[in-house]
DNA sequence: ACAATCTGTGGAAGCGCATCCGGCCCGCGG
DNA sequence: CCGCGGGCCGGATGCGCTTCCACAGATTGT
C-alpha cells in the first residue's frame, strides 16, 4: 500500500497524492476529494519511516524518566503524551531503572530514531550522554537540573517553598520534634528539600532529626522504624516524598502507633494515592499535569522555532487532609497504646 | 552522518560499512576493525528509518494498555520493555485513557510506524482496530480475550483459580457473610471474577452481595459505603483488584471499623502497593513479570517464525498478609468502636 | 596448465515519500 | 487574436540504507 497505489486509483500523480496528504492549497477541492476517497477506500497510511527519511525529522519526542514504577511518573508521561499527541507527536519513553547502562542503551535508540526532542525527567543522567543529544541538535528539557541555553530548558520546582509550608503546618500544630525522612542524597532534588528542612526549622535552634530514606516504599519504612527506635521520639514525621511517607504510615502502624493522634505525618508530591491512605495523607502536591505540559510546551517551542531555552517555574500547594492534627501534650508509649492488631 | 561518510574514512565502499554494521561474515576482520573505528571516531550512529524502510520492519513492538495511571500497568509496561530491549526491540506504548478516540488514533500511529507486533494488555478495544492489524498481518497477543490463530496469541489469566483461593481462604477463616466489590461489567476479565465469586459462594445456598466499583480507589471506596449500609454487613469483603481493595480499607476505616477486627479484607493483582497499605493487604497475586515476558515472548516468536499463535494460561497465587482473621462471634456496630481518629 | 570455485569488495537499484521544477490549460489584457 | 501569468498537476530526484550482482584476485581440483 503506497502513495502509487492511491495516485492510481484516483487517477491522479503522486505529487498531487502528497500534496493532498499535507493539506496543500495547491490542490483543488475536487481532486482532494477523489485523492482521499481512494485512500479511505485502500485504507492507505503514509509510511512514517519514508516520510522521516526524507524531512530528517520523526516526529517523536523522548521521554527519559527513572523508574516507571514510581507512581510519580505514569502522571507525569499521561500528561506529556496528552500534549504530544495534540500536537500531532508520539512520544518514546525510556525507564532507566536506575541503570545507567540501560541509560546509555536508550539514549543510542533515542538517537537512532532520530527523535525531534527530548525530556530528561530524571537527574540521574551521565552528562556525556546528553552531550550526545546536544551536539547532534537535539532540544532539551530537564527537570530540575539544567542550566537553560542554546536549544536547553529547564523546568525548576520550588521544593523549598513546599517544604517551608509543610514545616509552617506542623509549626502551627504545636510540633517541634519534627523528623524528616530524606531521599537519597545523590539525587539533587532530594538534596534540595533536606536542605530547606534543615532551614526552616532552623529557628528552633535545636539538633534536627533526619533519616536516610530512598524515595520508595521501603526505605521509608526502615527510617521509620529507625526514628521510632531513636532516643527523642518525633511528634511529626515530615518525608521527602509520598512514597516515604506510606512507608512511615506503615512503619508507626506496625509499631502500634497511630497517625496522627500519637504522630503527624506529611508527604511530598500529592500521588493519586495518597488521597486514599489511612489516614489520608496530608502532603506537598508537586503540580504534575502542569509539570508534564510544560516541558512539552518548552520542547515543542524549541522544535519551532529552534529558539533559546528557558527557565519555568513551578509552585507547590500544601493539601492537608488526616494525617496531620495538634501535638499531644502527653506522648504516649507503645505500651500504653493498644496494638490495633488482633 | 551517514554511511558513505564512514565508508570514505575508512576507504571502503558503502556495502562494506553495511556489512560490518550487521556482522557479516563476509567482511575480513581486519576490515571490519577498520570501519568500525571510522564509525568510532565519526560517532556514527545509522539511521533506522532508512533500514525500516528498506527492510518494511522497524524493530518496534506496541504496547496498548488501558491505563498507565493504574499501578498494574507500569509493572507490566517495564517487564515488557525489559524482555523488548533483550531483542533488539524498542516499545511503543498507548495508554487509551479508555477513551476510544485516543486509542483509534494510537493504532494508526502504529501502522504508520510500522510496529512489527502488538500487545494489547487491555480488554477495551474496538474489533475494528485489532483487524487493522490482523489485515495488515501485524502479530498480535492478546489478555484474555483473544482466540489464537494465525498471527494471534492469547495469554489466559486463570482469574477463576485465585478468585476460589480466595474464598476458600476465607471461609476457613470463618466467614459466610462475604461481599464481592466487582469490577465493571464491561471489562470480561472483570465479569470473570465476579461469576467465579457467585459458583464459589454457591455452596452456601444463600443469596451473595454483590456492589460493583470500576477498579479504580474511588469506586472501591463508595461500594464499599453501599456495603456497610446494607442490611446484613458482611464480615469480609473481596475486591476484583488492589485498588478497589485499597478503596474498601478506607472505606472502612472512615466508618469507624477496623480491619481485620472487624472486616477482613481481601484484594486481587497483589500491586506493589498493597504491601505497604495499613494494614498490609491479603491479595491473589497475578504474576505481572511473568505476564509481560510471555507475551513479548509469544510475540517474537510469532514474527521470527511467522508461525501460528498460541494460547498461554497463568495461574495465580494468594499472598496472606495482615487484612484478614478469623470471624469474630459478635459482629460489633460501629458505635461500639472507637473511631480511630481524633 | 587452466578452469572452477571462493573470498572480499564496490556499484547500483530501490524501499516510500516530499519537493523542485517544468508543463498544461484557462482566462485575462493588449 | 496572441501572449502571458497563474492555478493545478506530474515526473524526476534524492533522503540513508540493504542487498543483489559483478568483478578481481586467490585458491583449489583436474
Amino acid at each position: 500500500m503506497t502513495i502509487r497505489e492511491v495516485a492510481e486509483r484516483a487517477g491522479v500523480g503522486i505529487a498531487t497524492v502528497s500534496r493532498t496528504l499535507h493539506n496543500s492549497s495547491r490542490v483543488s477541492p475536487e481532486t482532494a476529494a477523489r485523492v482521499r476517497r481512494a485512500m479511505q477506500e485502500l485504507g492507505y497510511r503514509p509510511n512514517t519511516h519514508a516520510q522521516s527519511l526524507v524531512s530528517g525529522r520523526s516526529h517523536m519526542l523522548g521521554l527519559v524518566v527513572s523508574d516507571i514504577i514510581n507512581p510519580f511518573f505514569p502522571e507525569l508521561i499521561q500528561g506529556f503524551q496528552d500534549v504530544a499527541l495534540q500536537h500531532g507527536y508520539d512520544v518514546f519513553i525510556a525507564s532507566t531503572g536506575y541503570d545507567s547502562s540501560r541509560m546509555s542503551h536508550c539514549v543510542g535508540r533515542m538517537i537512532e530514531r532520530k527523535v525531534d526532542g527530548v525530556a530528561i525527567m530524571t537527574s540521574e543522567i551521565d552528562p556525556s550522554l546528553t552531550a550526545q543529544f546536544a551536539n547532534r541538535k537535539v532540544p532539551l528539557v530537564f527537570l530540575d537540573v539544567g542550566k537553560p541555553g542554546n536549544g536547553i530548558s529547564n523546568v525548576r520546582i520550588d521544593y523549598a517553598g513546599g517544604i517551608t509550608d509543610a514545616v509552617g503546618h506542623l509549626l502551627g500544630l504545636g510540633h517541634t520534634d519534627i523528623a524528616f525522612i530524606s531521599g537519597p542524597v545523590e539525587l539533587k532534588s532530594a538534596r534540595e528539600r533536606r536542605t530547606a528542612f534543615l532551614s526552616a526549622l532552623h529557628v528552633l535552634g535545636r539538633e534536627q532529626l533526619v533519616e536516610e530514606g530512598n524515595h520508595r516504599v521501603d526505605g521509608g519504612v526502615s527510617a521509620m522504624t529507625r526514628l521510632l527506635r531513636g532516643a527523642t521520639m518525633p511528634t511529626a514525621v515530615l518525608a521527602s516524598n509520598d512514597l516515604t511517607a506510606i512507608g512511615a504510615l506503615h512503619g508507626i502502624h506496625a509499631a502500634g502507633l497511630r497517625v496522627p493522634e500519637d504522630i503527624s505525618v506529611v508527604g511530598f508530591d500529592d500521588i493519586a494515592m495518597s488521597e486514599f491512605t489511612v489516614p489520608p495523607l496530608t502532603t506537598v502536591r508537586l503540580p504534575r499535569a502542569e509539570l508534564a505540559r510544560v516541558a512539552c510546551d518548552a520542547l515543542l517551542g524549541m522544535i519551532g522555532a529552534g529558539g533559546k531555552g528557558a527557565e519555568v517555574r513551578l509552585g507547590t500547594e500544601l493539601i492537608i487532609r488526616r494525617s496531620t492534627s495538634h501535638r499531644r501534650t502527653a506522648k504516649p508509649t507503645p505500651a500504653l497504646t493498644a496494638a490495633p492488631r488482633s
